[in-house]
RNA sequence: GCCCCCAUCGUCUAGCGGCCUAGGACACCGGCCUUUCAAGCCGGCGGCACGGAUUCGAAUUCCGUUGGGGGCACCA
């Protein structure tokens, strides 16, 4: 029944999938998993930009790899010739070395297993075809396109599994010659044996298939070109993959790619399905929940740690103190086979919370570096005005303008001294408000452009008491300030009160209205000082005019 | 329709037969602090999908049901 007499195959590592039923091992049973220089690989389609959920299955390939001294190798899952384009392979590249995850043997990295693109892997591809119709593992099926469609829809209304009837399967050899030199189309099936199928994976333990459910399935299109299943098994099987790490959406695959390592002869791998990534509907990540590629983030002002953490926790349990882990701490001390089974739901709320935490933890320093490099990118200093109208209307509407912009090319706006100095003495003062970069601009935008108000905001400015004399003395005040330093300031403010006879918070209200046009600023008395002199007194003067 | 995977607060999760009156985090609500907004601290709301079985004892084991997801392609 195995003509090729390969088919007891000795696992490369793990435990070979015993014949029992599938059980839930739990973690401290479960096998230790092969630790000496395993080799994973990550391989993404070049369809499109790199998705969160991709990314995810990336970086945990990475983790792994380095964690046990193995190789990461990054393949391109090319096939597909009409949707992949070398665009997305040089934007899944950037978005995979903005993240950190350095790939060891793939595009750009030459390594003994190459070449690391399906598309130029063809002749591989038909060795092993041919190997396997010489052994005997595969038949030529003439079904047309039409008969299969229909036995499909018959098995379904029987209630049958919809899988192909192996009607070519016994074709007479000389029926099968006399319709091939026919110029008759036909493709190439795997004749899957009797029995099941089981594999184990090591997040879940073994998982079984009876075989008649898998049916004798493509490998080979009538076109020559070869699929998907066979294409990954033959890519694993020559990169010597140990290790196959991936979105739990391809376990319904497993079994017949296992059929094919059998049919090869060659080692099955361990393999680990990962649990998806779903937004809030509980479908899977799309542009619909809005950010699902890493640049769109970044333009919102996330930073690349945290979204790599958080997308790393997000199927394990929680721990504060990760928030600011490093990739190297991540390869030092996260566990990937410990990770959980249940799809997980990417929720934007907890990664902002995170980012804050994250920005929060750094020195003021760090963050005035990060603001600068934000705002260049997001154009804010060549056009103050209109990003601030942007940003009034959420993070996520400016970044998505952003991203567009990038996609075009637009040349970024360049950071005068000026703009850069003032940005690094902001920096502190909005250190304990911001949760994602974008929030300077609405909270601390105004600096950068002249004193305007909105009517409402001048309403406020005239509904409040005693405004005009506040605004009149404390500019007068500012103006005599000895020494121009944010206690001084301080001491001048808190004396308006009682000088004045006004409540305190007529006061502020007064000020910070009168300095900014806005209701919401940083404290006001650094904020003055961050103004200077002459910008502080002028535009309380501005205000003051306002209201006669 | 058939096959496979999954199932603890709205969300991410802890839980490994008694430490569970189910713990933590985000979000939400309230309080404190306070010149605004935040941050921070304190408190509150909120969950084992359902039904059987095993057991002295079940969130935890087994079976079923329901629900969600994925696959069943000459897509990857």
């Amino acid at each position: 029944m195995c003509p090729s007499g390969h088919c007891s195959p000795v696992p490369r590592c793990g435990k070979p999938a015993s014949g029992g039923p599938a059980q839930r091992m739990r973690y401290d049973e479960r096998p230790m998993v092969e630790t000496s220089h395993p080799r994973v690989r990550f391989a993404p389609s070049p369809t499109g930009y790199l998705h969160l959920g991709s990314a995810r299955t990336g970086l945990y390939n990475f983790i792994f790899a380095r964690q046990h001294e193995g190789t990461f190798v990054l393949r391109i899952e090319d096939t597909d010739l009409s949707r992949s384009t070398d665009q997305a392979i040089v934007q899944i590249l950037a978005s995979m070395k903005e993240m950190g995850l350095q790939w060891d043997e793939g595009p750009g990295v030459p390594g003994p297993h190459g070449p690391y693109r399906q598309t130029e892997r063809d002749s591989i591809y038909h060795e092993h075809v041919a190997r396997l119709l010489e052994t005997g593992h595969l038949y030529p099926c003439f079904c047309t396109a039409e008969e299969l469609e229909a036995e499909r829809t018959a098995a379904q209304a029987d209630g049958r599994d919809s899988v192909y009837s192996g009607k070519c399967r016994a074709l007479a050899a000389e029926e099968v010659q006399r319709r091939q030199t026919a110029g008759e189309p036909y493709t190439l099936r795997v004749r899957v044996p009797e029995g099941r199928t089981v594999f184990h994976d090591i997040l879940r333990g073994d998982v079984a298939f009876e075989n008649d459910t898998i049916g004798d399935f493509i490998v080979q299109r009538s076109d020559g070109t070869v699929t998907y299943n066979l294409a990954v098994v033959v890519d694993d099987v020559t990169m010597e993959i140990t290790h196959v790490i991936r979105g739990d959406d391809h376990i319904s695959n497993t079994p017949k790619q296992v059929v094919i390592y059998e049919a090869l002869g060659a080692g099955v791998p361990e393999f680990l399905h990962m649990p998806l990534l779903f937004g809030t509907d509980r479908k899977k990540l799309s542009k619909r929940h809005g950010a699902t590629k890493l640049e769109q983030l970044t333009a919102e002002g996330f930073l690349v740690d945290v979204v790599r953490n958080y997308l790393c926790f997000l199927s394990a349990e929680f721990d504060e103190s990760m928030i600011t882990w490093t990739l190297d701490d991540l390869v030092r001390s996260f566990d990937v086979t410990k990770l959980g089974t249940s799809p997980s739901i990417f929720d934007p709320e907890k990664l902002r919370w995170m980012n804050g935490r994250y920005v929060r933890a750094m020195t003021d320093e760090w963050l005035g570096g990060r603001l600068v490099e934000y705002l260049t990118r997001v154009g804010f200093y060549g056009d103050p005005v209109g990003v601030g109208e942007l940003a009034a209307q959420g993070s996520q509407v400016l970044a998505a303008v952003v991203e567009d912009a990038e996609s075009e090319r637009l040349p970024p706006t360049v950071p005068d001294e000026e703009h850069e100095a003032l940005t690094r003495e902001i920096a502190p003062l909005v250190h304990e408000k911001v949760e994602v970069l974008a929030d300077f601009i609405p909270m601390a935008g105004w600096f950068f452009r002249p004193l305007e108000f909105t009517p409402e905001a001048l309403e406020r400015l005239q509904a409040t008491a005693g405004a005009a004399a506040t605004l009149a003395t404390a500019a007068a005040g500012l103006r005599d300030l000895p020494e121009w330093d944010v206690p001084a300031i301080e001491t001048l403010v808190r004396e308006l009160p009682p000088t004045l006879e006004l409540k305190p918070k007529a006061v502020f209200a007064a000020l910070r209205l009168g300095m900014s046009g806005q209701t919401v600023t940083p404290g006001l008395f650094e904020s003055l000082w961050v103004l200077g002199r002459d910008q502080a007194v002028a535009r309380l003067e501005q205000a003051a005019a306002r209201l006669v």
